[in-house]
DNA sequence: TCTGGGGTCCTAGGACCC
DNA sequence: TCTGGGGTCCTAGGACCC
């Protein structure tokens, strides 16, 4: 166990609402609300000023403006975040070498890699009084809140006390009579399904906790979660800050405004997923052998499907395949709220590509999977097709019927889903990108008949004849 | 107008092998 | 023919965190 107040545990205040105020000066000082805008979002951080009016995180955001309707309400700009967050952990990194993230805004610094023993609250304090400085400095004016103590445990708790703005270092030796009048649930790991089955046992607070024995805690709550817990009540919590730790999983999900019930217009969105998966797998050079689709549906109730590779892979084309299959698989009646993309088991490297044979062997895919043909061909979109308009930039179609074309704009490095907008099928603004995917015998107008000879030179481009069946023209 | 999106870790059961 | 244990891998679901 430490015998200094060495761990810090730093958390940026309000983080997302704050960037804002920061970089529209007529917002600050006032309610700013930061999450899904749409008609199922939820918030991610509400400013000081919009908590005032009870807005909390992962409330939704119709009930959010519903309580402080004159709030601020804005979609995140994740990229600005990244290089904010980027701009303060270095600050961290400058004070130790030894620093862990766990999010964009909240990282643990262990000071006893920076040479540094022996060190009375006072030092701490000030050490994170010129931290937060620091932060203050680098990031244009954001506030963070510093723990400190002789753990993980006791410095994140500690962050917490003085929000925002504020500093708590926790002396050496104090940690469990620090810990036992809280409630059990300020221990991370304790939400509300544990925290019901702990009070069944009549444990309520820390001090609680600390009177049970290990057995019967482990009886309580299962083996894991039962051994950890002991161990963080009774404040013996030796946990090391890691700095690199590996990604475990990359995933991609979207809730959608309406229940989709239509399975081509799934597949087409779970090839688009499929594919977002890949270039994030690519960026960080990580290729994986487990594929898993979530899904959930009208009432909440998610399910999974996984299936297994014999070997990694961050191919695009056999992440949708699989998908697909997955999807296939998957009972959509009565419509789903919610599709997830994922890829697990990962390696940092990538197999050849020999073992798709044999993984497809059994369930045989053409290659070339072509969406399900539209049910309303006369006017000439179906859905997942690429398309592009000189105002809103590239998209693809989310539906199409009675003459008139939905399609959703979203760049292809965004994550989070653009503008839906609907046009007349005859709209001139609105164009066909080449596409692999168009059915030949339907080149009866001039733009079929591009798409079929764009698909022969994408055919060219692509010797195994595997070219995507979706998004070949996006950029 | 209920309930996001990105993750991590754990459990439990079945298959399969020794 | 019956009875078994242990280990590993895979799948599905759940709790939890920011």
């Amino acid at each position: 166990m430490r015998t200094d107040p060495s761990i810090l545990h730093v958390d940026l205040d309000a983080f997302f609402a704050a960037v804002e105020q920061r970089d529209k000066p007529s917002l600050r000082g006032k309610p700013v609300v930061v999450g899904g805008i749409g008609l199922r979002g939820v918030v991610s951080t509400a400013s000081y000023e919009a908590r005032k009016y009870g807005v909390r995180s992962a409330m939704s955001t119709a009930e959010a403006r519903s309580r402080c309707p004159h709030a601020a309400y804005l979609g995140p700009r994740f990229e600005i975040y990244r290089l904010t967050s980027q701009a303060v952990m270095a600050q961290m990194r400058a004070l130790s070498p030894l620093v862990e993230p766990l999010s964009l805004d909240e990282a643990f610094v262990d000071l006893s890699a920076a040479g540094l023993s022996g060190l009375t609250v006072e030092d701490v304090t000030a050490i994170a009084e010129d931290l937060k400085a620091a932060i203050e400095e680098a990031s244009g004016g954001l506030t963070a809140s510093v723990g400190a103590g002789t753990s993980k445990l006791i410095a994140k708790i500690a962050s917490d006390l003085d929000k925002p703005n504020g500093v708590v270092v926790v002396p050496a030796g104090t940690e469990a009579e620090f810990l036992a009048p809280m409630q059990v649930t300020v221990i991370p790991g304790v939400g509300p399904a544990t925290a019901q089955r702990l009070s069944m046992a009549g444990v309520r607070t820390v001090a609680d906790l600390q009177q049970l024995d290990e057995e019967e805690l482990v009886r309580q709550v299962g083996s894991a979660h039962g051994t950890s817990l002991f161990r963080l009540a009774t404040a013996s919590d030796d946990r090391p800050v890691v700095s690199d730790r590996e990604t475990k999983s990359v995933s991609v999900e979207d809730t959608f405004e309406t229940d989709i019930i239509d399975r081509s217009l799934l597949s087409a969105i779970g090839d688009r997923m499929a594919h977002r998966v890949s270039e994030r797998l690519q960026k960080a050079q990580l290729s994986g052998r487990t594929v898993t689709v979530k899904t959930r549906m009208h009432d909440f109730t998610t399910h999974t499907r996984s299936s297994t590779l014999a070997g990694p892979t961050d191919d695009p084309r056999v992440i949708a395949r699989v998908a697909r299959r997955l999807l296939d698989d998957s009972d959509i009646s009565g419509g789903i709220r919610l599709l997830g993309v994922g890829v697990s088991s990962l390696a940092d490297w990538i197999q050849d590509d020999l073992f798709t044979e044999s993984e497809t062997e059994d369930t045989p895919i053409d290659l070339v999977e072509l969406p399900e043909r539209p049910r309303d061909r006369q006017v000439g979109y179906y859905p997942g097709q690429d398309v592009t308009h000189p105002q809103y930039g590239d998209g693809w179609v989310w539906g199409s019927g009675r003459g008139r074309v939905t399609v959703r704009f979203e760049t292809a490095a965004s994550t989070s889903p653009g503008p839906v907008r609907t046009f007349a099928v005859d709209d001139p603004d609105l164009t066909k990108l080449l596409h692999q995917a168009e059915p030949a015998e339907d080149a009866e107008t001039t733009e079929d008949a591009e798409d079929a000879q764009a698909a022969r030179s994408t055919e060219a481009a692509h010797p195994s004849g595997a070219a995507e069946s979706i998004g070949v023209a996006r950029g």
